[in-house]
DNA sequence: CCTTTGGATTGGAGCGCTTCAACACTTTAT
DNA sequence: ATAAAGTGTTGAAGCGCTCCAATCCAAAGG
């Protein structure tokens, strides 16, 4: 800066003056800095910028899994939304460890951003607690309880609750009575799921036929459960699994046992990624607005940021069914 | 800090000193230190110290497209290895756009960050130039040329050449000739593929039935060409395509058009990713070692930061055929 | 008892930038 | 002519940290 400042024949102030755009600078001057920086190949320091300026302009961002799409497609959306509203964003990948994910809240904190969203993260209240007084927090996809939500962070969900009602629902209405939940274990989403499972159930009037199996969410997860339930004396008719990728993992399994899908046994996903929209998987799922929940988390954290609202707001979104090609009536 | 220091009755350096976990601090004022500096809530600013110290242990990583599992999953090998190098990675999407590739770049390197990776970039010779003499540079999984190869930038790569080759000869093992290939339109990577291809096809002596379709990288891409195809009088009995998505895509319009596959058309995709894994969709693919080129690419930039290493280095990874339920004999 | 040694601690300069009060010019009003 | 009110420009302080040279102190050596 010091040698644009002096190639230009003005003072260092002149010269961040003129890269900030001030425009109170003559432009003689202006286009004097600006050539002077291009011939020394001047790129202003960040962390300087930042540093003087008491603020970095950055979001935060964690995330549960980079792998699973739908979170990727969630981080898609945050990102163009704070691309509008002059943030940048900063992606750390918790890869499915709250150990992880903990060091990654640390370091983005001490990053000094200005925002932090959350998305499916797997921290507990506790955690949670913590960093709300330090930042302006938004948790995307993934739910602390309600109505004892936590203090001072946003919430940006799609109803797992209802969505797992819907599911339901739908199964009921083609005719079946077993239907069995394979869960998403401690995955942040999993409570809500398997609540809306039951509650769907009880309200059918097959109370007695809830069955809740461990699973994960990636495709190996459901190998076990899969295997378990069909050396059973009676399986169940459809299964309902707690997302896109433990679906395609039931799917593979039910194929590898010779079972028929929808024929044999219906299945239901969640999330609506594009793996299900395949036709040769063609999954009935329940779909979330990714990109939208992107772009409102953002807007939580800005009106935070720029209008100062310091109540914690909550948004759940509607969630859609969408029926393919995995689901039918049930076997005779 | 400031606050710390006076709170444990010291001075900031001393602070400064056992945060860093300096061996030459006694004891006992660790203690005191820790302890004020917990009861504080302390955390040290990343920005000032990056500023002090000059150097920010940050290696930026600028990829593509995040929401191509191929992709993510190289930038899970660089996070990986980043990590046990004691480095941090800011991961940038460029989202297909070239233009957004050149502002990430820019962002990255006003943010100090000691070593680029640019994973499946679209960057063009140029622009490396120019990038490569500001920051040690890896390019992974798109190629600039060789052996015209870049100034300082290492390269890794999976042999694409190879890799469309082994394609080509396994097709024609089944007895294929009329295999037609859509590629990658611009696609940092397209170029060695149809390459590859069309040495594939002349060297089984069917240089004559040589046939490039312009694709994309995702499913949509695919539509347009598959329908032409089908419209023409002596469709192909073997489609290439440029990666799995795009293999997906094309999956999902000869279902539509009624075409049996491998029945009516075989069909091989490339990456290896997770989709074509699904047993439904069971897609003759080429493997990339995707870990383990994210892992090199964190090696070479090391290597170049550590070693002091500084003529640019290639690797090249062999690609793997991997055949599944997509491909099988053509038809009569 | 004084010097030497070496480990523990500290003051202060400096990292590259922003920002604010102050200053130098012009222009306009009086 | 002089004061008032802009415009542009600049010097210097300060952001939160690191790191070097300098200092301090106690133990060891002469």
């Amino acid at each position: 800066m010091e040698d644009v400042a002096e190639r230009a024949g003005v003072s260092r102030a002149l010269v961040s003056l003129v890269i900030n755009g001030s425009p109170k600078v003559s432009e003689q001057k202006r286009r004097r800095v600006r050539e002077a920086a291009r011939a020394l190949g001047y790129r202003p320091n960040l962390m300087a910028r930042s540093l003087a300026q008491q603020r970095t302009r950055i979001i935060g961002v964690l995330v549960n899994d980079l792998r699973n799409p739908f979170f990727a497609e969630v981080v898609e959306g945050i990102e163009m939304a704070a691309e509008s509203g002059e943030f940048g964003i900063v992606v750390l990948n918790g890869r499915r460890d709250r150990g992880r994910e903990l060091t990654a809240v640390e370091t983005l904190v001490q990053l000094q951003v200005e925002g932090l969203a959350l998305v499916g993260a797997q921290l507990d209240g506790d955690d949670l607690d913590e960093i709300t007084d330090i930042v302006p927090t938004v948790v995307v996809a993934s739910d602390f309880g309600w109505p004892v939500d936590h203090s001072g962070a946003d919430t940006i969900v799609t109803d797992g609750r209802r969505g797992a009602e819907l599911v339901v629902e739908h199964l009921v209405s083609l005719g079946h009575e077993r239907i069995l939940h394979i869960d998403g274990a401690g995955n942040a989403s999993a409570a809500e799921r398997r609540q809306g499972y039951r509650r769907g159930m009880e309200a059918a009037g097959l109370g007695e036929l809830v069955d809740v199996r461990t699973g994960g969410d990636d495709e190996a997860a459901a190998f076990a459960a899969i295997d378990e339930i069909l050396a059973e004396p009676v399986p169940p008719t459809a299964v309902f699994a707690f997302n896109d990728l433990l679906a395609a993992g039931v799917l593979d399994r039910l194929d590898d046992a010779g079972v028929a899908v929808p024929g044999g046994m219906s299945l239901v996903g969640f999330d609506n990624t594009f793996i299900s929209a395949l036709h040769h998987l063609a999954l009935t799922t329940v779909n979330q607005p990714r990109l939208t929940m992107g772009r409102m988390a953002v807007d939580a954290l800005l009106e935070r940021l720029n209008d100062g609202r310091d109540e914690p707001v909550r948004h759940t979104l509607e969630p859609e069914l969408v029926v393919r090609g995995t689901t039918g009536p049930p076997r005779p």
